[in-house]
RNA sequence: UGACCCAUGGUGUAAUUGGCAACACGUCUGAUUUUGGUUCAGAAGAGUCCAGGUUCGAGCCCUGGUGGGUCAACCA
């Protein structure tokens, strides 16, 4: 017999990248006694977005791939904008997404000795050198990218004045902005980062690990690299906006090595998605500003607002082995987020009837007193999930859409002598629509086939029609929150003269309270994945109280009917 | 008036040492369906930024353009 193919995403294997072909030629090279470690180096001073998951799945992927190692590394060298909070929250998020770093957590600030003892070597080697000039002069003598900078006038102390002066800085003699610390390179240089890079600068602040005990820190250039070699990664992967400081990197290392052993820096694009701004000052501005109600705020890009969402590692995963991995600046529509989303909630979300917008109606042939107990399937992709039973009785709630007095072609759904099917129950006709006084259909009168539960019907006749609905007396009341992309502009923060915070969608968040659930949501657990059938993919909110539920909509149910109707 | 990087359907990516441009999302049909979901079957949509060159043969190699990105923080 011939076997289908059915590998799924998980088994699958990953699409092979640049970097892939990078790391298999410095194997077969032989370079670094054939390891692979790399390491995932964010600075504590935000929470993570959906664009260090790539970076997160690339660099922990890498590892898996090749038998290697990753690191968390976090790059706090800049202690006025780093806090706690973040790092415990970069954990988190790193964890929840699936990944281990095991015992290799490391903070560029555990190096700020070795740090400074190398700056300290630099200068013995007269290749650094202190400089009294200020921020303004020093950016002048840098010269432009067409012009070549010209040289500090302090360029040329002596070895001992240069260690005095440093030394000084260090015990806290000076004030900030007064003096740096220099790599002596080259003033000419076609790459702005050569020209006598900063790499030491004063400064009197509050450091969230070493506290006050260091006046002078080390600047990004001048602690990444070491703090690569230091740990022994062997790929150092960053975004494309590194790639000119790629030379620098290896300068450092190059007066660091005293092996064969190398790290290397490689970039890759960043991810930009549509709909939304992807970079920590614009998050955090929204944050702070309240435009969002956190970092977690279920419209954020970032991975506590799509846990928050509703979205599943595996998802996050999942899309980013999709959107694979180059150099090319790029923008991915966020549609390949949803997919993935709906893709893997598909598979493991338990189904629920959920009433967003209710019409009452009473089931006239219905005995009042009698209830019934009907069953549904919990997961049709999933027998194993069981089923479940959902109380009927005669006054049940349906979806104020799937109702329509004057109902258009191809709407096979409930109208005035029109019958449908009530999931997992019975066929229902509608006689009679109750109006108020201002002609709003507040109620519909209909009459129910006896006949015709668990499928069939008592002759034989089918209807297209099967809409969801819950028993008034049995339903939950519930709270849900509809969101909608954060921005009505694909890139809003493409648009050189308008502030992005002018495209802020003022429909991104819709709350409805007057929503009926099946009874068992009582039970579930915060951030718990559902699909209401025929509406969507929702999660328990953290928001919710034992009177009060609330849901999140992650993602609507693609809707082929809603498509037609816009045309 | 520089250095470095990038360019393949609408979008994201593939394409062994040069060998019929492939996949996913999205779009559109149709079938199945007690979710207008899922699933299944199928379709449209690029000739690879441009111009030369090498070659039997170029998305891939070479040359020159064009377009885009990054770099002039005591940020990372």
């Amino acid at each position: 017999m011939a076997e289908k193919n059915t590998n799924t995403n998980a088994e699958a294997p990953k699409k092979a990248n640049f970097i892939h072909a990078q790391i298999d030629a410095d194997l077969a090279a032989g370079k670094n006694d054939k390891r692979v470690h790399t390491r995932f180096p964010p600075e504590p001073n935000g929470y993570l977005h959906i664009g260090h998951a790539k970076s997160i799945c690339l660099n922990f992927g890498l590892a898996q791939k090749y038998g290697g190692k990753t690191n968390l590394r976090f790059d706090d060298t800049n202690p006025s904008k780093e806090e706690t909070e973040y790092v415990e929250s970069i954990m988190e998020d790193v964890r929840w997404l699936g990944f281990d770093w095991e015992d290799r957590l490391f903070y560029a600030s555990d190096n700020f000795p070795k740090l400074h003892a190398f700056a300290v070597k630099l200068i013995e080697e007269g290749k650094a050198y202190v400089d009294d000039q200020n921020a303004e002069t020093i950016s002048e003598q840098k010269g432009t990218p067409q012009k070549p900078g010209t040289e500090s006038p302090f360029r040329n102390r002596s070895v001992q004045t240069n260690l005095d002066l440093f030394e000084r800085m260090t015990m806290g003699e000076f004030n900030e902005g007064e003096k740096v610390l220099r790599a002596k390179i080259d003033m000419a240089s076609p790459n702005m980062h050569m020209r006598d890079p900063i790499i030491y600068r004063i400064m009197k602040a509050e450091h969230h690990r070493t506290g006050n005990s260091w006046c002078v820190y080390p600047m990004y250039d001048f602690a990444h690299g070491q703090c690569d070699y230091w740990e022994g990664i062997t790929h150092s992967i960053c975004t494309l906006e590194f790639e000119v400081h790629r030379p620098l990197y290896d300068w450092f290392i190059t007066q660091l090595m005293d092996s064969d052993y190398r790290p290397r820096q490689i970039e890759f694009s960043r991810l930009n998605l549509t709909y939304t701004v992807m970079s920590k000052r614009k998050l955090l501005e929204l944050v702070k500003d309240n435009h969002v109600r956190g970092w977690d705020d279920p419209r954020m890009p970032t991975i506590s607002g799509l846990r928050r969402r509703g979205y599943t590692p595996e998802s996050i995963r999942n899309f980013s082995d999709k959107i694979g991995v180059t150099k090319v600046d790029g923008m991915t529509d966020v549609s390949l987020l949803e997919f993935s989303v709906r893709d893997h909630l598909n598979k493991i979300a338990q189904r629920v009837m959920g009433v967003l917008d209710p019409l009452k109606v009473v089931i006239t042939n219905y005995p009042e007193d009698k209830e019934e107990i009907l069953s549904a399937v919990n997961n049709p992709e999933d027998e194993s999930m069981g089923r479940r039973d959902v109380p009927f009785s005669r006054e049940v709630y349906i979806e104020q859409s799937d109702f329509m007095e004057d109902p258009p072609r191809k709407f096979f759904r409930l109208g005035p002598d029109r019958e449908v099917r009530l999931r997992y129950g019975y066929l229902i006709k509608c006689n009679e629509v109750i109006k108020d006084e201002n002609g709003k259909i507040v109620e519909l009168h209909c009459t129910y086939d006896p006949e015709s539960k668990g499928g069939k019907s008592s002759d034989g006749r089918k209807v297209k029609g099967v809409v969801h609905w819950l028993s008034a007396k049995h339903a939950v009341k519930s709270e849900v929150r509809l969101y909608d992309r954060l921005f009505t502009d694909e890139e809003p923060d493409a648009h050189k003269d308008v502030d992005f915070k002018e495209f802020m969608n003022p429909d991104s968040l819709k709350v409805l309270d007057n929503c009926y659930l099946e009874p068992f949501v009582k039970t579930a657990k915060a951030l718990d994945h559902f699909q209401f059938e025929r509406t969507g993919y929702f999660n328990l909110d953290p928001d919710s109280t034992p009177e009060l539920p609330v849901f999140n909509r992650t993602v609507p149910l693609r809707d082929s009917w809603a498509k037609a109707q816009k045309k």
